[in-house]
DNA sequence: GATTTGGTAAACACGC
DNA sequence: AGCGTGTTTACCAAAT
């Protein structure tokens, strides 16, 4: 595997060899390259240097304003304040109700939302809105008061520069320095104070700025929306957790020095804060599995996990048992107040089992429709993406092609990608009425298939259905899901009988699709190797494919890919060299954070609805747009100008070589005979 | 209704 | 000769 790729660019020439074209000589950053670089190190340095001071100062900031601002917000809500048992001085003296006042990171999950409401004659909504607010006032508090720290410092540093060079005037050679130095800075401080202006926008515009210290009820519905909730958590519990940790560790106080919470949420550090931060959370307590903190303990008690007392509200920790059962009679003892946080947590668990049965009619429904025989709904919990366009696959091991999409059929015939049945109980003959399902969901927006084939992989492996996918995309997953981004023809036939039972029936028919679609689409493109011949994709030119179409101009589609930089050129050099150097060019799944990526795809995807019905010739956004998704091993076909035209005849000698090593599994063909069914 | 796209079938060529 | 691979053409159906 390892020396195909390594030989083919000697055996294939015009597949690969303008790997080292120079397309990447472009310049990255406008920066001027007189400065020496020493001069831009250091200035670079003391600027991360004083971001990082600043950020902790606009941590600190932040944490004091979200305590005031909690404490006033309930205090004049209500004033039945009770003290907390944790020992907490700051909050006790002020005397705030117990669960506000105790702001720890849980305290956005709904058990302690809805205490707080039971005790403050909150409605939720109330309740969420105050929490918004708080959230987006710490978030503005702080980001201005980060930003004002970070100009503040830059103009600070801007000035002992100068007055540094100013003593050290001297040969006109350190002069020249001394002002390519300050041109430099000054560039970055430009750069520093327009990425703050836009991040301000930004959040502004997202509402998240919008609320005014005094404005009530101003929800963020552009914020939670836009976000998912578990972001809004991490967010939450960044904001809170530096908030707990700051309380916790006043004296050893280096602990905040991670870079900006917004946009890296890092996870805690301190182990006892993470526990806090999962106590009764039970969206945190999933991240925490597999810690020991999940371990039974002799003593357990339902109320009882971490050493902390899980009375919503109550966080209370305990290093023993039986302190804390004696805390559970003392402080939750049968009273008025712990009947009422009884009955708000009985309409919580109301709550999710509404939402559980309305889950399970719809599954049922999902099922019916599909003449699934499911005798008995086993609410498997969710074993395919039912709602998840967004909650990226769980990051299939193998790198699966980034650049995911809707998996959502858009069409109601369509064979579906199968919903909450595991396949045990679907049976082949139960979803085997597709018949020439020739329709194409997985090109309706240049949707890969990734992310349904690895979320529903198992179902397609055991159910004899076929996938709702053109034989272009699922070739193309083939080859993308192979180490090496390339397969022989016959390894690709593996690739479908594996992992589709539907393929294991009627292999002359769909095996001619495949060598067919392999020869007919220009985005296949066939690498002589030592060992035979593999195909590989050009993803460029598989983006390309349908968005042409929807702008019915070629030369629009090209025009606008060369303005974003994927020209021809670029596809055909830039893409060998990368492919050759084996650089990951923007693979979203090779960055970021899952969340960040399902964030990104899901932008996407509206991005390229919104551009498919918009008939916006212009837009064919899939090219451009879906950055190159994975730039594997890429080889171009001749006349890389020419779109359209895919009947010339490769330049690529086609000597065949069929790699007689390769393990044939010939396990399924032997139904090749009946070509029936399709 | 024309065009595009994908699926299927088939013929053909080539090399092993 | 048979098989696998690869190319090409033709036709049909669905979507645009």
């Amino acid at each position: 595997m390892m020396q195909e790729s390594g030989t083919e660019a000697t055996s294939n020439g015009p597949a690969n060899e303008n790997g080292g074209a120079s397309v990447e000589g472009v310049p990255r950053e406008g920066r001027p390259k007189s400065a020496t670089p020493s001069a831009e190190v250091t200035a670079a340095d003391l600027l991360h240097l004083q971001q990082h001071q600043a950020l902790q100062m606009a941590r600190q900031i932040l944490l004091q304003q979200q305590q005031q601002s909690q404490s006033q917000q309930l205090q004049s809500q209500q004033n039945t304040g009770r003290k907390s048992p944790k020992a907490n001085d700051k909050q006790q003296s002020l005397q705030v109700p117990v669960s506000v006042a105790m702001m720890t990171p849980q305290v956005i999950t709904p058990q302690q939302m809805q205490q707080i409401l039971q005790q403050q004659v909150l409605s939720p909504q109330q309740l969420q809105v105050l929490l918004q607010q708080q959230q987006a006032l710490m978030l503005q508090q702080q980001l201005q008061e980060f930003y004002k720290k970070q100009q503040e410092q830059l103009h600070l540093q801007l000035l002992q520069q100068q007055q540094q060079q100013q003593q050290h005037a001297g040969s006109k050679q350190s002069k020249e320095q001394v002002s390519a130095q300050q041109l430099a800075f000054q560039q970055q401080l430009l750069q520093v104070q327009q990425v703050q202006q836009q991040h301000l926008l930004n959040l502004q515009r997202q509402g998240l700025l919008s609320i005014q210290p005094g404005q009530p009820g101003l929800p963020l519905h552009s914020l939670t929306q836009g976000m998912i909730p578990t972001e809004l958590q991490q967010l939450w519990k960044e904001v809170t957790n530096a908030h707990v940790k700051e309380e916790h560790n006043n004296s050893s106080s280096n602990n905040g020095h991670r870079g900006l919470d917004l946009s890296s949420p890092a996870p805690p550090k301190n182990p006892l804060l993470n526990q806090h931060a999962s106590t009764n959370g039970q969206y945190m307590s999933h991240k925490r599995e597999g810690s020991t903190l999940e371990e039974p303990s002799p003593h357990s008690h339902p109320l009882y996990g971490h050493g902390v007392c899980k009375w919503p509200g109550c966080e209370a920790v305990f290093d023993d048992f039986q302190s804390f059962l004696k805390h559970l009679n003392n402080e939750h003892a049968l009273d008025d107040r712990s009947t009422a946080q009884c009955r708000v947590q009985m309409q919580v668990v109301q709550q999710l089992e509404l939402q559980l049965a309305k889950d399970k009619e719809r599954l049922q429904a999902m099922m019916t429709h599909l003449h699934v025989k499911s005798t008995e709904p086993k609410a498997t919990p969710q074993p395919l993406n039912l709602v998840s366009n967004v909650t990226l696959s769980k990051s299939a091991p193998e790198a699966s092609p980034p650049l995911s999409l809707p998996q959502t059929p858009t069409t109601p015939t369509a064979p579906l990608t199968p919903l909450s049945q595991t396949h045990s109980v679907i049976t082949a003959t139960n979803l085997h009425s597709v018949g020439p399902m020739r329709r194409r969901y997985s090109e309706k927006y240049n949707m890969p298939i990734s992310p349904d084939i690895s979320q529903n992989k198992e179902f397609y492996m055991n159910t004899d259905v076929r996938p709702p996918f053109t034989y272009a995309s699922l070739i193309r997953q083939a080859i993308l899901e192979s180490p090496e981004k390339q397969l022989t023809l016959n390894e690709i036939y593996n690739w479908f009988t594996r992992m589709f039972a539907y393929f294991r029936r009627n292999a002359a028919t769909w095996k001619n699709a495949v060598r067919h679609n392999l020869s007919l689409h220009k985005c296949f493109v066939r690498v002589e190797n030592v060992k035979g011949a593999v195909w590989t994709v050009d993803e460029i030119e598989f983006q390309k494919r349908r968005p042409q179409k929807i702008s019915g101009s070629p030369a629009l589609v090209k025009n606008i890919q060369t303005s974003l930089g994927y020209g021809p050129t670029l596809s055909a050099a830039f893409q060998a060299s990368m492919a050759e150097n084996n650089i990951p060019l923007y693979t979203t799944a090779s960055i970021g954070s899952p969340t960040l990526n399902s964030l990104a795809n899901a932008i996407r995807e509206e991005m390229n609805g919104a551009m498919d019905h918009g008939n916006s010739n212009g837009s064919d956004s899939s090219p451009g747009r879906s950055p190159l998704p994975a730039m594997h091993h890429i080889s171009v076909k001749e006349e890389p100008l020419d779109p359209e035209d895919h009947d010339g005849p490769l330049s690529l000698v086609t000597t065949a070589n069929h790699s007689p090593d390769f393990d044939h599994h010939r396990d399924y063909d032997d139904e090749q005979g009946h070509d029936d069914m399709l």
